[in-house]
DNA sequence: TATGAATGAGGGTTCATTCAT
DNA sequence: AATGAATGAACCCTCATTCAT
């Protein structure tokens, strides 16, 4: 690939990724525009705007993996959890984008999401694993209802536009539940 | 209204409510073929798609207010909240239209569609408060986070197709941190 | 035709001449509405939506052969074909259906506005023939001519929404043709 | 903007020009199919249907804006302002859009058309002055009353679709109007 | 007879995708 | 490889006309 093709799909990338961040039902044209470039480029890159939406959330999936595994090495297992955690829920109430990645981490088509996906999955699963050896989080929460929370607390805060101080309150509700002993 | 119109405009309300169920980006002339009506019929009822949207949405929100109503009076108020969250969150699950009657209960334009949120939400609330005096949910959380969370839950149950049985153990450590002393 | 019937069709022409005379685009729905009756109603008087147009100007053109009538007694025949031509263009200015009754005079379909037309028509002719006798319209001035100028000046006046002042000087124009030894 | 892109403009124009030329109310469909094109392409070029509309408006005023300032420079300015008037209104009768656009040439939005319409205005203004400079108009016939008369003629023989003869002989009487000594 | 309801064809407009430069 | 232009299917909505009450 050439040098300016890869430059220019970074841009789309970009583009893509805060254009959808704010509505998912924009144009092909609105990331074109935004990226600076026509918009054939963008289909010459993605040929579909499924594939382009999935690349969105692959990248999204990505950095969530890389955030997770930077954690991962804590010291503290439990503040690292719970930190992902609100970081994951905080970003997604203004990122759109984030919200519907994660929620389609396990339904995606793409072969390259779905390895994101489950990268991005066992990564958080380590995270909780660690965690409760720790003893900061119950052992009888298993990862699927664990990673279900963390869908409906994101999802949650993307679609009610939450406040943060209410959002906030939410998650200390969360991880009353999350906690030993609870 | 005449009896036939009366016919109609529930047809297109039973078959809004569903096609808007699956796929809340649906056009009115599903609608109208579902219903079994011209796509004028659908317009004569309802001027805009919008209005539509929000009567099938306002309907949603009478409906869970209906039940909270009902549930206000049991002699269990802790049972009553938990049966009721449940039910909305189960409910969700297979019905996109539901989690977007909670969020949008806030957000609709129409007088109706506002005061039927502004029912639900202040029903919810009740069972809340009464679920708090009875000693079945800690004290310090207040509505404003429990309603997210209702929200939040309904949601991802929603967008994750999650697997009933882990939709039910991620209420379980819901209702593990709503519980006093948790 | 039952009394409640005839009614009606008045109530009908009248509401359509309102309409029409401010917007020739106007909905048969908005005719039904100023005159008080359901849809059905006009078109069980009026077939097609174009028989109801073609009634209006047939009203349009009696009302207009009247007046020429009136006028052709009078013992001033220059100044009574003046005061036609002037009518005629003034009203125009404000009813629509009025320039239009007078261009389609010739072109519509229906038999009673052909009637209506050709009686508009032969009135206005003796008017101009009255006002060649008496000396106060040039001789050479043939009755198509005459009538074109009638039609001209009122779609003039209508469509630009001409102020009366330039209108009553346009007016003195043409007058100032169509006097002898001009 | 590229040569083909170039020509197809040209096309809609060309066509738009003919279909609204014939009827105003033509649909936007019916330009596309007679300039051999796709709907879409259209409304790539003339995003709404009114700036269609005003695009060939303007370029109706643009091209009597020219013949008018090509006629006056001559020798004799009497014959020049006779020859636009009588050019004006003999195409007028087979050209729908020419009468549109003088009547619309004052109250249409778009900057262009406007423009376009002030231009035209002036030059046929340019013309008066000249003939009523060279005795061939009656002075005391001011700007606004003889644009209305050219107005009304164009829209008259327009819309009875005037029998040329006819046409020239209202020409004459008119003409006759606006001679001095009238 | 009068009415409101129902209808389908059509209108303007948008958008993902393909084509030509 | 990059681009702007072209495309047709689909969408929301309107209206003259027909049907059922």
């Amino acid at each position: 690939m050439r040098a300016d093709a890869r430059d220019n799909r970074a841009r789309i990338m970009t583009a893509a990724d805060d254009v959808f961040g704010r509505s998912p039902s924009a144009s092909t044209d609105d990331v074109a525009r935004l990226a600076g470039v026509g918009i054939a480029t963008v289909f010459r890159h993605f040929p579909t705007k499924t594939e382009l939406l999935e690349a969105v959330l692959t990248l999204r999936l990505e950095r969530l993996r890389e955030r997770a595994r930077e954690l991962s090495g804590d010291a503290e297992p439990g503040k690292a959890f719970f930190e992902f955690f609100t970081q994951v829920v905080s970003e997604s109430a203004s990122k759109l984008a984030i919200a519907e990645a994660l929620t389609a981490a396990g339904a995606v088509a793409g072969a390259e999401a779905q390895e994101a996906g489950r990268g991005m999955r066992s990564a958080f699963n380590d995270l909780l694993t660690a965690a409760q050896r720790a003893g900061a989080v119950r052992t009888d929460a298993e990862f699927p209802e664990v990673y279900a929370l963390l869908i409906g607390a994101s999802r949650g805060a993307t679609a009610a536009k939450l406040d943060p101080a209410v959002r906030d309150r939410m998650l200390t509700l969360i991880y009353a539940g999350l906690k030993p002993y609870a």
